[in-house]
RNA sequence: GGGUGAGUUCCCGAGUGGCCAAAGGGAACAGACUGUAAAUCUGUCGUCAGUGACUUCGGUGGUUCGAAUCCACCCUCACCCA
């Protein structure tokens, strides 16, 4: 099979802007492409790593990835999605998350001559000449097609800075840069990007009279609307600082029925075959699916160890064992302990298990804590330093969280 | 620049002097049921102690015995006019 069909296959195009011409390209190895990545935040997300895999497929078909890195438009921040105005970065930030962003990036994709290619555009967005890019450029955007733009569109209602406004034009330059500079013919993106990237193309045309494409990749959604890879606290995180390896494995390890096969088609490296065969699997079997899913994204993004880790560690959390070896742990410090004793709601806030020891009483009322496997019945329960210290005590909240303290 | 309106606890959103830690919904969390899923039912959902205290309603001051609610100034945003 080859890769467009197999793309198509896995329910990873969204939109494309000729389907023809693109397949012929990226099936024959034609295609320099580019995936721009604004330094948002300090980790990758599994956003990002969609697109990372992505980038993948087509190499190892025989194209040339770029990875784009928006040190320039980070400073201008995409409105697409949004409902208000990002938090505006500063340059070290920028620079901050753009370090993070490449360390994490060359674990996925080769770098290199005759490789994958990592340029950043604020090499040559920060130092346009205003007037100058007015010229050159703002002649070719029709502010009536903008307003219409989708991106835009929420936007309308709420506002828009003309600050944002400005970030299709600059995506769109970075395209046409791009083009001239490499012979980029192709860029990638999420569904959101959309019509910034019609903008690089059309720039393109109208200014050199040439063709550039543009393909769009499905955005992760579960069955109920919302994006996949949020959580209440917020991202799951690439870095395994800030999503641990066990975390993450849950993570995907409890998304609902419904959304497993689709994930796994779409974020796994699974051959096709193998995961058309889960289709119709339900119940038990079904659950298996989930662990396979969370184990080879795991593997992927951690690592073959991590994932051999993680899964051992939640088979035997949920198998009723209590091997503790990959359980997220916190060593508790002498003065944690008050005449040598911490009592249960304070071992909750240190833990963070719970924010406040309010919300830790109240979980302890409603039966929601055990200690060592036994229902926490006592507010007033308490460790000893010595205790613990002997000791480590594994403490769990509701039937999923678990954490080892010691002292 | 002129006019109008808005900013409330994670989100939406009620509240226009004491009965307000603040309705309702959503999200989230726990319990029951389960398959580490979904659905359903129950409970919880500012902080700290428990029949109470404290902090919170864009910001800063003020009026008042008492302010999310009234006044002044400021900040942010939307809409209309220029």
């Amino acid at each position: 099979m080859k890769i467009y069909d197999e793309l198509v296959a896995r329910g990873l195009i969204a939109q494309v802007t000729d389907e023809d011409e693109i397949k012929e390209l990226i099936n024959n190895g034609k295609a320099v492409f580019y995936i721009g990545f604004d330094p948002t935040a300090d980790s990758l997300h599994v956003g990002h790593f969609m697109a990372l895999c992505l980038m993948k497929r087509l190499q190892m078909a025989g194209n040339r990835p770029i990875a784009l890195l928006g040190g320039g438009t980070g400073m201008i921040g995409d409105p697409s999605g949004r409902s208000d105005l990002r938090k505006m970065l500063t340059k070290e930030d920028i620079d901050h998350n753009i370090a993070c962003f490449k360390k994490q990036m060359s674990r996925f994709i080769e770098f290199g001559e005759d490789k994958a290619m990592m340029v950043n555009n604020a090499d040559w967005l920060l130092d346009l000449n205003y007037v100058e890019v007015l010229r050159e450029v703002g002649t070719c955007f029709s502010v009536n097609n903008m307003l219409r733009a989708e991106c835009y569109k929420q936007r309308m209602e709420k506002g828009l800075s003309f600050l944002e406004f400005n970030y299709m034009i600059m995506q769109s330059y970075d395209f046409y840069h791009l083009f001239k500079e490499y012979g980029c013919n192709m860029q990638f993106g999420g569904d959101d990007q959309w019509s910034n990237m019609l903008g690089g193309t059309e720039l393109i045309r109208k200014k050199l009279g040439k063709d550039a494409y543009a393909m769009t990749i499905t955005l992760l959604m579960n069955s109920e609307g919302k994006k996949m890879g949020k959580t209440a606290s917020g991202a799951v995180w690439l870095d395994p600082e800030k999503t641990s390896p066990y975390e993450f494995y849950q993570y995907w390890r409890n998304v609902g029925d419904q959304d497993v096969l689709k994930c796994i088609r779409m974020l796994t490296f699974l051959p096709l075959e193998e995961i058309d065969a889960m289709n119709d699997w339900e119940g038990s079997q079904l659950n298996e699916a989930k662990d396979i899913l969370a184990y080879e994204l795991t593997k992927l993004v951690h690592g073959e160890e991590e994932a051999k880790k993680a899964r051992e560690a939640s088979k035997a959390l949920f198998g009723g064992g209590m091997d503790s070896a990959n359980m997220p742990t916190t060593v508790l410090a002498d003065e944690d302990f008050t005449d040598g004793k911490i009592d249960i709601l304070e071992v909750l806030v240190k833990t963070g298990i719970t924010k406040s020891r309010g919300e830790g009483r109240r979980l302890v009322q409603q039966g929601g804590v055990s200690a060592d496997d036994k229902k926490v019945s006592d507010i007033g329960l308490s460790f000893t330093s010595e205790q613990l210290k002997a000791e480590p005590v594994i403490i769990k909240k509701g039937k999923k969280i678990f954490h080892k303290v010691q002292a």
